[in-house]
DNA sequence: ACCTGAACACCGTTCAAGT
DNA sequence: ACCTGAACACCGTTCAAGT
């Protein structure tokens, strides 16, 4: 409670609260600002004095998701050794996917990063990418920056492929008797983290 | 021009081909009835005679996309050796993605494809699959169903994520003087039709 | 500075009515 | 059978006006 202003109070954070709500529950294509507006009893046009646009609105909650992301590489920094460490990062970005579908979609909607690039907001899209190639440099060392960024592209394409299709759902009925969920992610963890 | 009915002809069609321009041009979440609908020179609700809804015309958009992939898989089947048929088809599926950047985001929006099984329309997304399968188990002889599927869906992750994160645009400015995109194609077209 | 109210230009969808 | 016209319930966004 900052600066409660004659109404209710700080609308921006409430707005994106409801935001990450209505994102959760049914995705970024049906949060309408209105609806925002609605449940924070607030006047239609009341958003417009905090977020330029509904797309604006969007790459701030983009934001959040790329914070919560980072927070959970960091924390998968803790393992012993670099392998185990690159290996704790790809299974947390699977986990973010699983756990947070919604906002995974949201944040590699590229067409919305591209445009916020612009005004300097989403770099914190790379910085993922850069966390990640470093741990995986540290698995490669005396390796060129070419042999580990070739090597890390794989990697990339390999976890954002497993992970938009573990996400939608459309590895479940692909799995046979003998072949579980777990067993596949080992194999692409190990495919993607090892040699 | 089959069966002209009294105002100009095949609504239907017409409002295909026309979806299909304006996808093209703007994507799926900016295709408008009612701006088809205009474009047709037809009134808003003629559409709904032909779909019965915006989310079924996009349905049957998608159907499309994976017959036109069906062709190019096929047309990657002239190859020699297993092993060419297989990279032949992955290499389609890449320049797929590229030249259809619009198409193939539609084809894998998933929440659609979901709705739309329920309905029998949509299996064509997994004869999709089933064709890369049956290339890939070619290359494996006398390996079990279990192992051919487990590689395959290591060959699908990486094949989708290289895919969308190249139709995104998001590798070109991860490239190095000495790494160009050919050369990115070829290593992970490499690791996924080879051993 | 922050919010309201009314308006503008759009949507998807429905339904009675026309031909 | 296929299309029109008008309507309903929504949108994002703008802007003058209020407090």
């Amino acid at each position: 409670m900052k600066s409660p202003s004659y109404h209710h109070g700080n609308l921006r954070a409430v707005l994106l609260d409801l935001a990450e709500q209505r994102l959760a529950a049914q995705g970024h294509e049906n949060l309408s600002l209105r609806d925002l507006a609605l449940a924070a009893k607030v006047a239609a046009s009341a958003p417009y004095r905090h977020f330029s646009s509904r797309e604006a609105l969007l790459c701030e909650l983009a934001q959040r998701g790329f914070e919560r992301l980072g927070a959970a590489y960091a924390a998968a920094g803790v393992a012993p050794d670099p392998q185990s460490r690159l290996r704790a990062a790809c299974r947390a970005y699977f986990d973010f996917a699983a756990r947070e579908p919604q906002m995974f979609r949201l944040m590699f909607m590229t067409d919305l990063v591209m445009r916020a690039n612009k005004t300097q907001n989403l770099r914190i899209g790379i910085d993922s990418f850069e966390t990640l190639e470093g741990l995986l440099r540290a698995t490669m060392p005396g390796a060129t920056p070419l042999a580990v960024r070739s090597r890390m592209l794989v990697l990339w394409s390999l976890l954002h492929g497993a992970a938009v299709l573990l996400q939608e759902g459309q590895v479940d009925h692909l799995l046979l008797p003998g072949l579980g969920l777990a067993d596949v992610l080992e194999d692409i963890l190990a495919r993607a983290s090892g040699s």
